[in-house]
DNA sequence: TTGCACTGACTACAAACGTAATCCATACTG
DNA sequence: CAGTATGGATTACGTTTGTAGTCAGTGCAA
C-alpha cells in the first residue's frame, strides 16, 4: 500500500470535485471551482505526477479521474489535523465537528442510527 | 474583533507548547519540542509578528505567552479544515468519521445529547 | 575588567505553493 | 487547406514555510 502523498489546500478543491464526480475534463473542473483554467491544468499535473489522479486521454483533450478513493485521503488528513490542533484526542475533535456541522433532521437521525449501531456493538 | 492569522504546521507547534503552559523562555520551548533553538527563534519572532503571542523582557531574554486563546483557534482551524477536507459533502463524511472512530458508551452518549440540541434547535 | 557565552535581530536559502503566461501541437471552421 | 482556437507541457515568479546561520549587544565568570 502506497503511502497517500500529501496535497496541499489548492489541491483539495481539485480532487474534491474530481471525487464528487469523475471524470471531468480540465475545463469542466475549472468551471466547477471557477477558477483560471491555467492554474487548475498546473493542480492537474502536479496530481498527476503525485499519482493521486488518473488521467485517460479523450480526443485532444484529458478526462481526470480520482486515483485515490477519498475515504483514504480524510482518514489520513483527520487523523494529522486531530492530531495537531487537538493533540490526538479524536472525541473531543468529533464532538466539535458535529456541534460545528449544519444538518438536516433527517441526517440527524441517520447519524442517530449510526450512533445506536455503535453502541450495539459496544466498544 | 480583530481576525485570527493563519498559523503554519510549526507555529501551531510552538503555540502548543505555549498554550500548555505560559510563560517561556525561547530555549525552553525548544527544548520542550526538541527542536534547533535558532528555528523555535524564527517561529516566535514570525508569531511575535502577527501578534498571536506576546512577550515581556526578563534580563536579557524574552518571555513568551500566547496572545489568542487557544479556543479561538481551534475553532477557525475545525472550520477550514472541516470545509477544505469535508468540502461540499460535509455530512456524509461526518458520518465515516463517527463510524470508523472508536467510542466509549458514555461518549456516544454524549454525543447523543448533542444531536438532541441539534434537532432541538433546527427547523 | 575583559572576554566569552547567550540572546534576540537580521539575513539566508531551498523547497513548496498559488497563480499564471508562454510555447507548441492539433482539431475544428470556413 | 489555411487559420484559429483550444488543450496540454513547460516555464515563470513572487510568497510562504521550514530550517538555520551570522551579527551585534550584554550580563556573568574569572
Amino acid at each position: 500500500m502506497t503511502r497517500t502523498p500529501p496535497i496541499t489546500d489548492a489541491e483539495w478543491d481539485v480532487m474534491n470535485v474530481l471525487w464528487e464526480k469523475s471524470p471531468r475534463t480540465a475545463m469542466e473542473v475549472a468551471e466547477a471551482l471557477d477558477r483560471h483554467p491555467k492554474t487548475v491544468k498546473t493542480l492537474l499535473g502536479r496530481l498527476a505526477r503525485k499519482n493521486v489522479l488518473r488521467y485517460r486521454e479523450e480526443g485532444n483533450r484529458y478526462l481526470y479521474s480520482a486515483a485515490i478513493p477519498r475515504q483514504r485521503y480524510v482518514r489520513e488528513e483527520s487523523a494529522s489535523f486531530i492530531d495537531r490542533v487537538f493533540g490526538g484526542e479524536t472525541t473531543p475533535a468529533l464532538m466539535h465537528f458535529v456541534r460545528s456541522t449544519r444538518m438536516t433532521q433527517e441526517e440527524i437521525e441517520e447519524l442517530r442510527r449510526i450512533l445506536d449501531e455503535k453502541a450495539e456493538a459496544g466498544s
